[in-house]
DNA sequence: GTTAAACTATTGCAAATGCAACTATTGTCA
DNA sequence: TGACAATAGTTGCATTTGCAATAGTTTAAC
C-alpha cells in the first residue's frame, strides 16, 4: 500500500531540505549559499574544473551555475579561465581566498553531518551513502530536458 | 579527512535532486510540479489539513505554498475553507477531480521509486528509510529562519 | 470586557531559477 | 579547405521562491 510519507523520494527530500536549511544558516553570515560552498568544496577536491563539470557535480543547472561563479568570482573566491588551446570551456579555480573560506567552512560541515548521523553506526553510514549512490545511479541523467515548473 | 563528494549532505541532494527531475518529467504533461503532488498525496492519505500542517509535511515555506495551494485550488483539484469555528485557518481537501488525478500519479510514484531502489534489498530499503528520518529527526526545525539565498 | 500578544494565512517585492535563444569556438566530413 | 554539426558558456525573459510586512482571527492577561 502507497504512502507518500513512506516513500523514499519524498523522506529523501525531506532529510536533503531540513540538512540544507541548517547548513544554509551556518554560512549565512559568509552570504554564501549550499550550492556556493559545494561549488568551493568541489574545487578544492580536484584543483580545477570546467563549468559543465561543475554543474553535473553540484546538481545545479548550467545557466545557474554561471552566474553562481560569476558571483564567487566578482568576490575573488575563484577564478575564471579560457584556455589558448580551448577557447570554449571555461576554467574555473579556487583562489587563495576561497581557498581560506572553504577550509574555514569545512568542520561546519562537518559538524553537520556529525549531528545528521547522531546514533547511527558506522555501518549504518556507510550502508546509507552507498544506497545514495546507487540511487542516483539508478536514474537516468534528464540533461537539459524536464519541466521542473512549479506552480 | 573529508569530502564533498563524499558527504552525506551531497549524496543526499545529488540523489534528491536527481529522482526529482524524474519524477518532474513524468508528470510534467499533467501541469504538475513535484511539490504540487506532494500535496495532492498528502491530502489524499490525511483526508485534509491545514496550510501550515501542509507545509511541514511537504518541507516547503507557507508562503510558496499558499501560491501553490492557490493555483490547485483554481484547477479545482483541492477546495481550500476557512471553518466557522475558526476563522483564521484553511481546510484544504481534495476534490474528486484531485483524488482521481493523484491515484492516476501514483503508479508513476511507485514505479520510480521502484527504479531508484534497484539492485537493494528489502532490507537495504528499509534501512535507508529509518536512516532517512533519523537524520530529519536529529535535525531542528529552523522555523522560519535562515537565509537559503543563493548567489 | 478590553487591550495586548500570539497565531495563521496572504501579498509585495526582490532575488534566484530554468528554459530557450544566442554567441563563440571546436570538430567533422566531403 | 569550407561548410555544417556539435560543444560550452552566457544572457534574456518569464516563473518561482523566500523573506518581510500585512491583515484578520483567536487566546491571554489584567
Amino acid at each position: 500500500m502507497y504512502k507518500l510519507t513512506d516513500s523514499v523520494p519524498y523522506l529523501l527530500n525531506r532529510a536533503g531540505v531540513r540538512i540544507a536549511e541548517v547548513f544554509s544558516q551556518r554560512i549565512a553570515e559568509n552570504d554564501l549559499s549550499v550550492a556556493m560552498y559545494r561549488v568551493l568544496a568541489m574545487l578544492r577536491e580536484r584543483k580545477e574544473s570546467t563549468l559543465g563539470d561543475l554543474a553535473d557535480v553540484v546538481s545545479v543547472e548550467i545557466s545557474t551555475l554561471s552566474r553562481l561563479v560569476g558571483t564567487l568570482a566578482k568576490r575573488k573566491l575563484v577564478s575564471r579561465t579560457r584556455p589558448e588551446d580551448n577557447g570554449r570551456i571555461v576554467i574555473v579555480r579556487l583562489t587563495p581566498q576561497g581557498e581560506a573560506l572553504t577550509e574555514k567552512l569545512m568542520p561546519f560541515a562537518m559538524e553537520l553531518e556529525a549531528t545528521a548521523v547522531q546514533g547511527m553506526s558506522k555501518e549504518e553510514v556507510t550502508a546509507l551513502k552507498s544506497a545514495l549512490k546507487r540511487m542516483h545511479s539508478n536514474l537516468p541523467a534528464m540533461s537539459g530536458k524536464g519541466k521542473t515548473s512549479d506552480q
